[in-house]
DNA sequence: TGTACATCAGTGAACGCGCGTTCACTGATGTAC
DNA sequence: TGTACATCAGTGAACGCGCGTTCACTGATGTAC
């Protein structure tokens, strides 16, 4: 049967593992660096248990990257319903800010794995990211005269640029000896950002810039 | 005295242990997942020894980020030799991804660990990129219109996504399975470069560009 | 509904292992005379 | 130059600790009748 009680608490208790990982690497740690029984005991079970539910920490990561995705298309369903893909890029990126300071162990994760995973890992977020990036290019109100892979290209640009200044706007947030340290890293951003989509609009615009 | 024997000695163990640990880690795995042990044996001298050079491993990663911002600043001084800078963005490129994969080493290590590292050595590296920013922004053939921010600014999203592509290309190089896959990230990075480039040039050509 | 058996998430003890760190030491190199 | 002493990079043994993994187990939940 499907969900009977024991099904029901083994789910839980699943749930549990991934979210012990995930708030013990708030803490700087990457993945590599969390024990088994160190998740195991936040999780509420003894070590032996955890090979109840994934075989290793590895699978454990993956599991993770899943479920990241999940919780990050749903963060974007929810800013496509506020338009914020419409908005003006200052304020899409305030909403994004956002999302990332109410959601801080899910966006270090993804960025810190990205780079510093495990080989299968590190191919699994990119995937992820790209996938996100596809999402958003169908959204983006961009110029109808782009060709759809310019659109693609400035989106894995774009996506890839907001999960790098994730952690290092959290970094900021909690520095408090320069309270204003995190909105230079939002100006910045905002400005990149900008560059970006100037750059995708006007780059069609004329023939002849094979040479920049 | 300043360099007897002795001192040359351990000067020379000194720089074994740094060669060490980013050996160790060519192999995927973190700083924070290198261990004193390992790294110390790798270099060939007892764990007790390892005491003699640093107190701590990340003391060790924090010379090893002053080690990759030296060897990177050569790199940069031999590119500007060859005015790499000034030539075509795509010949720029080629001569920046056989940099990277003549020194893989240091790539991944300064690219993973920052994000990945800890606090202290995330912060090092996001100086010494903020630096190695500011010298390309004197070098780059910029128009002279552009104010000089807009060329920091720029400037650091160029080293931000460099660095970033490194890894993704010495990941799709040792992929055998696709060996097109490492033009395909050279070409991605040629086009993305490329909008960035346009956007800082022609953002400040005509006035009300502030609503993008 | 009640009973007898099967399943299986979680337990608790045990294991061998590599870890970081300490310590007294050794012997080559350096220094003073 | 030769001798006597000081320095100190590297040694090797020891320590207590947390690690991943195994195992037989328990007892609540599920299933068949």
């Amino acid at each position: 049967m499907k969900s009977g009680l024991r099904d029901r608490k083994k789910q839980q208790t699943h749930q549990n593992l991934l979210d012990a990982a995930l708030k013990l690497m708030q803490d700087g740690k990457g993945l590599g660096e969390l024990s088994l029984r160190e998740v195991a005991n936040q999780a509420g079970i003894v070590p032996a248990a955890f090979y109840r539910h994934f075989k290793s920490m590895e699978e454990l990561g993956l599991a993770l990257v899943d479920l990241s995705a999940v919780r990050i298309a749903e963060i974007l369903k929810d800013a496509r319903q506020k338009r914020a893909y419409k908005s003006a890029l200052q304020t899409s990126l305030g909403i994004y800010f956002d999302y990332v300071a109410e959601n801080p162990a899910l966006f270090r994760f993804i960025s810190r794995e990205r780079v510093g995973g495990n080989f299968n890992i590190r191919e699994k977020i990119r995937a992820a990211m790209d996938q996100i990036a596809s999402e958003m290019a169908k959204d983006m109100r961009m110029p109808k005269f782009l060709p759809p892979a310019d659109i693609e290209l400035a989106s894995e640009l774009i996506v890839s640029l907001s999960f790098q200044m994730a952690p290092e706007f959290l970094d900021s947030m909690e520095e408090m000896r320069n309270r204003s340290e995190d909105k230079r890293i939002k100006w910045k951003t905002l400005k990149q950002l900008r560059l970006v989509f100037i750059g995708t609009i006007r780059g069609r615009r004329r023939k002849g810039n094979r040479k920049v």
